[in-house]
DNA sequence: AGCACGCCGACT
DNA sequence: GTCGGCGTGCTC
């Protein structure tokens, strides 16, 4: 037999399969020692065959590593899957082991148990027994009772040396065996609920319908989460397991409370806490079948689960499942793979779907259950738009509007909560006329231009177009157009000097450094230890308050005119978002939204909680503005030392793939310009966009990928990104 | 990625 | 004369 091994180094020349021999046989998705050159090293049994056709002469393997495939067939067959998305075999097989299991880093805990020896009675136990035992005694009983007791439970009641003489004796026995290091959740007391009819309706289409992908399109508070454990509860009757992801940010102990409480042990969670041993145990509970839950973020879609009934993918829209480095995948295309490859159940569920979600759920791919109620039939709360050009005609610099401070007051007079919000996310900033909100766009991709310093230019980050900066405003003519930016920190001060006796707390990346300080700060406000609380899309997510009746969004449009194809679509679900932070309970709620361009369409659907308005007319938009889903985007990313070689590597490979056009018609467009960021950590940066027929990428994206590898230029590097979240 | 081989400058 | 710089080539 002939074994084909994929070494572990991440390293392109080398991420292609090696034939080795073994003296012993070996299974495929074994980890293995293999002889490298003059070194030894682990790789992944990816294949066996009769024959190899290598001339080289072929070594044997050493020795296996686990004794038990690491990796299951079905992954494998996804490491290929995903490989013909430019993406290394090694760093896909190893998105799917605990990290630590390579080099051994990692072992099986393991405890002492102690059973005690049925062949004797009770009493010839203790007849064994020097008198005044005392100790002894205790234990000989109680093992007796028990028959099993881990030895640390017992040498904490007696003590060590009693159970030593039992063992001498023969009365006692110990033994080592393998513990799971299952990780600490917070204990919560299941509570059952009755689906609503709405509800249970939408656990019926998913059971029963014969289909197997669904689009679950609900308001905040309709219940997605029960659906979801509903779904996962009838797929674990079947025998089958499931995968359910979650953003980061909502993996609370809370929310793993609720599974555990359901489901027990039959949930494993993977969460960015977890020790190593915990990690590695939680893995190897799944991967035995011993969990058939698995609950966690982005990378919990890697699960060593065999037999897959269900996945769900909640609030999918969100930004954590696209992965931004190292082996960039798409969350969503790999639970399509893994849904396929078992035929189970796909679930994508939010209250505000990705534009290319529900362009597909329109398109009849996957199947759209609406649920239009929420549980307790609670209205959303209202949302006000304030315009903020009228505050500054009005002589209100600050930036707080005038309804949002009386609101403000209100609020805390009541002894009700607030919670401010503002989105400073994206540093690149647009500028806008301070007197009627006007925002410079692209007259070829309707987004909006981004200011230059260096030459004073307004640009396009996706076709590169550039424009000479205006000082005065092309509508109203007024002579101030500027970046208006305010940070968390001004908006905290500006709290604490108007109203002095409110306790503000903050919440953003610089108040957030370690992994449990926002659910620190989040608790805290929870705890009413504050009145209100800043943050930027951090408190978006996360907890319900039930004492927050308002919420403040100092600067809409900070979202909104970044230059991204997808501005609109952000602000639309982070206003929603936020806005279902307002009376959560039985307290009503009121949003007070703050924006320069009042009249703007997202502000007129986002208002109105009318995701399907705003949906009609964005797809409308991104159709004749040509971004996705009717294309990909490719972005490729040239850095190097140099700038003219780096300059001229960014223009070789823009004139290899603009030929391409008039051959595929698959390529729309091809730019090339400097990067939005000219120059990080002394590279100089420049960028290939492509525009890619969304119908005919996979006749290009080969093409393209291919182009990218072709060219080598020292001292400079290629980075595909596709759809890229945010260009800088 | 590493670890070799291989061909040109400043040291005992 | 030799130690050692890191350029480039190979690993079943």
């Amino acid at each position: 037999m002939v074994y084909e091994v994929i070494v572990d180094i991440s390293n392109s020349e080398v991420d292609k399969v090696f034939d080795y021999h073994a003296p012993f046989p070996v299974e495929v998705g074994e980890r293995v020692l293999v002889p490298f050159g003059r070194r030894q090293l682990e790789g992944y049994v990816i294949g066996v065959k009769e024959k190899s056709d290598t001339h080289f002469e072929i070594k044997d393997i050493i020795m296996r590593l686990d004794g038990t495939p690491a990796i299951i067939p079905e992954m494998l067959s996804l490491a290929k899957f995903m490989i013909k998305k430019n993406l290394r075999y090694v760093d896909c097989l190893r998105l799917f082991i605990p990290s630590k299991l390579r080099g051994g880093r990692v072992k099986i805990a393991t405890e002492n148990h102690l059973y005690y020896n049925t062949s004797l009675t009770l009493e010839d136990a203790l007849a064994m027994l020097k008198k005044g035992a005392k100790a002894q005694e205790g234990i000989v009983r109680r093992m007796y009772e028990v028959g099993e007791e881990k030895e640390s439970v017992i040498n904490q009641e007696f003590n060590a040396q009693a159970v030593k003489t039992l063992i001498e004796k023969g009365i006692l026995t110990r033994s080592t065996i393998e513990r799971d290091r299952i990780p600490k959740g917070m204990e919560i007391a299941r509570k059952v609920v009755t689906l609503t009819s709405e509800q249970q309706n939408a656990v019926d289409i998913i059971n029963n319908s014969g289909k197997n992908t669904f689009l679950l399109h609900g308001v905040t508070g309709s219940g997605k989460t029960e659906i979801y454990m509903n779904i996962i509860e009838s797929v674990l009757k079947e025998g089958k397991t499931a995968i359910m992801l979650v953003p980061e940010i909502s993996l609370t102990p809370q929310m793993l409370g609720v599974f555990r409480a359901r489901f027990g042990d039959e949930v494993s969670v993977l969460h960015s806490g977890l020790s190593d041993g915990e990690r590695y145990d939680e893995w190897r509970r799944l991967r035995s079948g011993k969990a058939r839950v698995a609950l966690g973020a982005r990378s919990a879609i890697f699960a060593p689960v065999s037999n897959l009934g269900a996945i769900i993918i909640d609030e999918e829209h969100d930004t954590s499942y696209v992965s931004d480095r190292n082996p960039r995948y798409f969350t969503v295309d790999i639970a399509e793979e893994r849904a396929r490859y078992n035929d189970a159940k796909l679930i994508l569920g939010s209250a505000t779907p990705s534009i290319e979600t529900y362009y597909k759920a329109k398109q009849g791919k996957y199947h759209l259950i609406t649920l239009r109620n929420r549980v307790n039939d609670k209205k959303m709360p209202e949302i006000e738009t304030v315009d903020m050009k009228k505050e500054i005609r009005r002589g209100n610099v600050s930036v707080f509007s005038a309804p949002l401070l009386s609101a403000l007051d209100e609020t805390l007079q009541e002894g009700n909560q607030a919670m401010i919000f503002l989105n400073r996310r994206g540093y690149v900033s647009f500028v806008r006329c301070r007197s009627c909100g006007y925002v410079p766009k692209c007259p070829h991709c309707e987004v909006s231009l981004t200011h230059h310093k260096e030459d004073n230019t307004l640009r396009c980050h996706y076709c590169g177009s550039k424009f000479k900066m205006i000082s005065e405003c092309p509508i109203c003519g007024y002579q101030d157009m500027r970046q208006g930016k305010v940070g968390t920190e001004k908006i905290v001060a500006e709290l604490n000097r108007i109203f002095p006796q409110a306790r503000v707390l903050r919440m953003d990346n610089d108040t957030t450094t370690t992994k449990d300080s926002y659910i620190k700060i989040l608790s805290a406000f929870n705890n009413r230890e504050a009145d209100i609380l800043v943050g930027t899309q951090m408190i978006a997510k996360g907890h319900d308050f039930a004492n927050v009746t308002l919420v403040g969004i100092i600067d809409a449009d900070i979202s909104l005119f970044v230059s991204d194809f997808r501005a609109n679509e952000r602000t639309f679900q982070l206003i929603t978002q936020v806005a279902g932070r307002a009376g959560r309970d039985n307290k009503p709620g009121r949003v007070i939204m703050q924006t320069f361009t009042p009249k703007h369409d997202v502000y007129r659907f986002a208002k109105n909680y009318d995701y399907e308005g705003f949906f009609d007319k964005e797809i409308n938009t991104r159709e004749t503005t040509k971004f996705p889903p009717f294309t990909k985007i490719v972005r490729l990313l040239v850095q190097g030392d140099e700038e003219q070689v780096t300059a001229s590597t960014a223009r070789m490979l823009y004139e290899k793939l603009a030929v391409l056009p008039p051959r595929k018609k698959g390529v729309i467009r091809v730019q090339v310009m400097r990067a939005p960021i000219k120059r990080i950590e002394d590279k100089y940066r420049f960028q290939v966009v492509i525009w890619v027929d969304a119908k005919r990428e996979d006749d290009v994206m080969p093409e393209i990928y291919e182009i990218g590898q072709s060219i080598q230029t020292k001292g400079v590097v290629i980075f595909t990104e596709i759809n890229p979240q945010q260009m800088l």
